[in-house]
DNA sequence: GTTCATTGTCATCCC
DNA sequence: AGGGGATGACAATGA
């Protein structure tokens, strides 16, 4: 008796086989690890097969994972196209040594071991593969089902399949409730003699019954399994055609298109039918025709969810274009190899950045066919008008597209990669704007910006955008930008003017380039610094301000204070002379005498005739005493 | 058309 | 000696 459970681990790339052999009440249990070199797409289609199994119950030999969603019908390739029995994939995966076996081949080896008659062998294969079907199927109902809404149940497996996602809606008590987990339990848990409790007798019996020993005839339905094994399906019954699993091919390209983790994924008809008009600018950074591939390029710069682009709002794509075409004119201008002719005529003329006048001007018809594509496809083709850029849309209304044109003179460059793709070959058509460009101060009027300063509208409508000195570079095909110049330290500066072989102009032009540069940062410093210096000298004025008003209220409450004290000294002076008086008993005039306190604290009444010129004697005295200091 | 703020540029000084 | 920072002065530009 053997068992035969192989199921996958770590994700696809291990096919863990455990094999039970029971004879005559010897038990071996041999567990085989089988790496499989998964470099895609090689075995995308092994892979496929085995994502089939997802939708096969039968064949459910792996716990694919869950996430790949690759357990969806429609992506897989009508049946009746049989597999390879021996593929390029599985030559070169032999030739390589790796021990390989193929689900296929698994398959193949379980029919063919039933066909050959090997009661033991059979029954067990049988029984294993239907039990690997059990947690095969439970592992798909994660990515199975949730891939496919119709519950990932394979309409080519039997309708008494218990295992099909309508039977297991329709009968949730059935045993296919209780199969575990293939990532977890059902994965981890090895087979072993004593789990195998069902009657050999009764495999025997059901493979005697099989009229033909073909494989595509054989059916396990009544196969009682072991309840270790399928968790207590033993009880259920099973008719599964074992050639309807096999017989599956995969179209890789679907297969690639239907990456788990890609944001393009989705089927033909939807990529075909619903063009990504904000894509459309982001393609335009591809500046290599050859890396340009439906896809790729995208999620290669921006790799978001398709959900999440397009809610991306007018004004991120406004900005995001802002800041790439930035970065797009200078890696066009210090690229080698760059034609500064069309580096010029993308950007020197006055008109360049009007749509029409690119349109109109521009030799390269690639060029105008994406340009009208893009402005175009913003009304005409789009179905999702509100992930449009608002300029980009009232541009194209208003047959002047500034921005896309922008986007468009890059684009033409790696626009040739898509020309092929279906997805955006409906919005390639011809396009002809209502108005022509006459002169560039008529712009603006035909074109509203929205939200928009007119500085910005400038910057972006005319050439203006470039400033003088960039202008100068582009003229002299300067092959670095003002930025690199100006910024570049000293030693990588002179090394740059030295390593390229540039005229006397262009060096002089770069030095007064980096010169101007450095004064207009220096300017800009300068002025920040005078105005802190000026914010800074109006707190001081500030403060001394407060502290002077602080000091005026000293000075008023001291004053108040010498007052009081002037008043209370003078209502005292008043109330002793009230009390003094003279040998005769007469009170004492206060106007022709006053009080005098000596140093030893004794207090005389003295007439102020003594007072005044004593004083006078005094300051006499002191006049002295500074005229002899002088 | 005028005024004012901002910015770039030049000339000059200084480190 | 040359590069570069700092700054006053001037001009262009836009609000």
């Amino acid at each position: 008796m053997k068992y035969l459970k192989p199921w996958w681990s770590d994700g696809g790339g291990l096919l863990h086989l455990t094999i039970l052999l029971s004879l005559a009440g010897l038990h071996l249990d041999v567990e085989l690890d089988l790496y499989l070199l998964l470099p895609p797409p090689t075995l995308l289609r092994d892979e496929l097969l085995f994502a089939d199994s997802q939708t096969n119950p039968a064949y459910a030999l792996s716990s694919f994972p869950a996430s790949g969603g690759w357990g969806r019908a429609d992506h897989l390739h009508p049946k009746g196209r049989e597999p390879e029995p021996e593929g390029q994939l599985l030559r070169e995966v032999r030739a390589l040594g790796v021990p390989f076996i193929p689900r296929t081949r698994v398959d193949a080896w379980l029919v063919h071991s039933v066909a050959a008659g090997d009661a033991d062998g059979a029954h067990g294969l049988l029984g294993a593969a239907a039990a690997s079907s059990a947690g095969g199927v439970g592992a798909s109902a994660d990515g199975g089902s949730q891939a496919a809404p119709g519950g990932g149940g394979d309409p080519r497996a039997s309708p008494s399949s218990p295992l099909a996602a309508g039977e297991e809606e329709k009968a949730p008590a059935e045993p296919t409730a209780q199969v575990p987990d293939a990532s977890g339990g059902a994965s981890e848990r090895h087979l072993n003699a004593t789990d195998t409790s069902f009657s050999l007798e009764a495999f025997s019996q059901l493979l005697s019954s099989q009229p033909e020993n073909s494989p595509e005839g054989i059916s396990l339905g009544d196969i009682p399994l072991p309840g270790s094994i399928n968790d207590g399906i033993n009880s259920a019954h099973y008719n599964i055609n074992f050639s309807q699993a096999i017989s599956h091919d995969v179209n890789l390209h679907e297969a690639m298109l239907l990456c788990p983790d890609s944001t393009f994924r989705r089927d033909p008809i939807a990529r075909t039918s619903q063009p990504q008009e904000p894509f459309l600018q982001f393609n335009s950074l591809n500046t290599n025709p050859e890396q340009t591939l439906p896809g790729t390029n995208l999620t290669g710069f921006l790799p978001l969810p398709d959900h999440q682009m397009r809610n991306l709002t007018s004004q991120d794509l406004y900005d995001l274009d802002m800041n790439i075409f930035d970065e797009i004119n200078l890696m066009s201008l210090a690229t080698e190899g760059f034609d500064p002719m069309e580096v010029s005529h993308l950007f020197e003329e006055p008109d360049s950045d009007s749509g029409l006048s690119f349109n109109s001007n521009h030799d390269s018809p690639s060029i105008t066919k994406s340009n009208s594509s893009v402005c175009e496809g913003a009304i005409g083709s789009s179905s999702d008008v509100e992930s449009l850029s608002h300029h980009a849309l009232e541009g194209a209304v208003g047959g002047y597209c500034p921005e896309s044109s922008k986007l468009c003179q890059v684009d033409h460059r790696s626009g040739s990669g898509f020309h092929g793709d279906l997805a955006f070959q409906h919005i390639f058509h011809n396009h002809t704007y209502h108005l022509q460009p006459s002169t560039s101060e008529s712009t603006p009027e035909y074109f509203s910006w929205p939200g928009k300063s007119q500085k910005v509208k400038s910057r972006y409508l005319n050439d203006t955008s470039l400033s003088r000195d960039e202008r100068r570079a582009k003229a002299l095909h300067i092959p670095f930008s003002v930025d690199e110049i100006v910024r570049m330290p000293v030693d990588s500066f002179n090394s740059m003017l030295s390593r390229y072989y540039l005229t006397d102009l262009q060096v002089s032009l770069i030095r007064d380039i980096r010169r101007r540069g450095k004064n207009k940062v220096a300017a800009q410093n300068c002025r920040k610094r005078k105005l802190d210096i000026i914010l800074n000298l109006e707190d001081d004025v500030c403060n001394l301000q407060a502290e002077k008003e602080t000091l005026k209220r000293e000075r008023a409450q001291c004053n108040k204070a010498i007052n009081i004290m002037k008043q209370k000294l003078h209502d005292l002076y008043h109330d002793i002379f009230s009390r003094l008086r003279d040998e005769e008993g007469r009170p004492v005039n206060p106007n022709q005498y006053t009080l005098q306190c000596s140093h030893d604290g004794s207090v005389w009444v003295v007439p102020k005739e003594l007072v005044t010129s004593g004083h006078k004697k005094e300051n006499q005295k002191a006049k002295r005493k500074g005229e002899r200091r002088n």
